[in-house]
DNA sequence: TTAAATCCGACTGGTTATATCGTATTTTGT
DNA sequence: ACAAAATACGATATAACCAGTCGGATTTAA
């Protein structure tokens, strides 16, 4: 149920990115200092966000990397699906990564996965770095306020 | 993203055992051959949710599998909570597994991934294998949905 | 007593996650 | 020209995890 590391990272990276949009050019030393990311591991990541088309790069003294699209063209949905696969639950839900399953005629649990599958991707889809960046940081009260809520979540 | 074939299979198998409560126990062998799940795996996997006290064992020949609570004591929530670990798609937004994070104070994204976490910590906690079981299998039409919906979900 | 089941622990082989390293290349400032 | 600082690229490491297998011990009904 997880995303990986670099899906993290990634997407640290482009909100820092978004933050100096049309500004000079942020060196990889800079963002994984400022992200608490390891800079060599950043490095393999800023390559593969290049090689999509998300970011671009200066080389050379002075270099580094810039947003190459709008913040309002990158979705984290397309940044988690192109890092971590896809974002269904289980591959039978999966419109990118659909596998045949032999139980799907039978299968009763499937309705769960495709419902929390279509949420997240209408979520995900939604998010453009735009759009998310205006919001504010999670506070406290609102990532605990689910402890007291439901049954024991 | 994705929970582990071990979740898929108990999951089967807690589904099969529901048809048949108050039933005759049903063995391994059976469990196995009709979720299409290799015999040796579910044997590990039937053993850790006796260990959890969803099912019931009635050792030698003609043993077998029971359900040990009423289907609507047991929620898939708990089930992938206690194969796969953690609910939440990132640490920082488990309640389960929270892990602090340094970005905390200043990441936007985070509130998207809480988000989901909520809704799937929702759906999941109040899918009880009874409530479940009552809906139907999920249609051809369902599934495909959303590939003509959304933006190339 | 035998057949068929659960029970238990060890093991394996492959994949993935998370990096690290060495070095080549590009660019700017002096 | 040259050094400093950056990206570019490919290889390596390694630890954990996943999915599954295996051998054999124990239990029970017929």
């Amino acid at each position: 149920m997880r995303i990986s590391k670099r899906t993290d990272y990634a997407l640290r990276a482009l909100f820092t990115l978004l933050d100096h949009y049309r500004g000079a050019p942020i060196p990889i030393r800079e963002l994984a200092r400022r992200n608490d990311v390891p800079k060599r591991f950043l490095e393999q990541i800023m390559l593969d966000l290049k090689a999509q088309g998300w970011v671009d790069s200066v080389a050379g003294i002075r270099g580094g990397y810039v947003l190459a699209r709008s913040p309002e063209k990158i979705t984290m949905g397309e940044v988690v699906r192109h890092f971590d696969g896809v974002l269904a639950p289980i591959e039978c839900v999966s419109v990118m990564g659909y596998k045949r399953c032999s139980q799907e005629p039978v299968c009763r649990f499937r309705r769960v996965f495709l419902d929390t599958r279509n949420y997240i991707a209408g979520v995900m889809d939604r998010a453009t770095l735009a759009e998310v960046a205006k919001g504010l940081p999670v506070s406290r009260q609102e990532v605990s306020a689910n402890f007291n809520g439901g049954e024991g979540i």
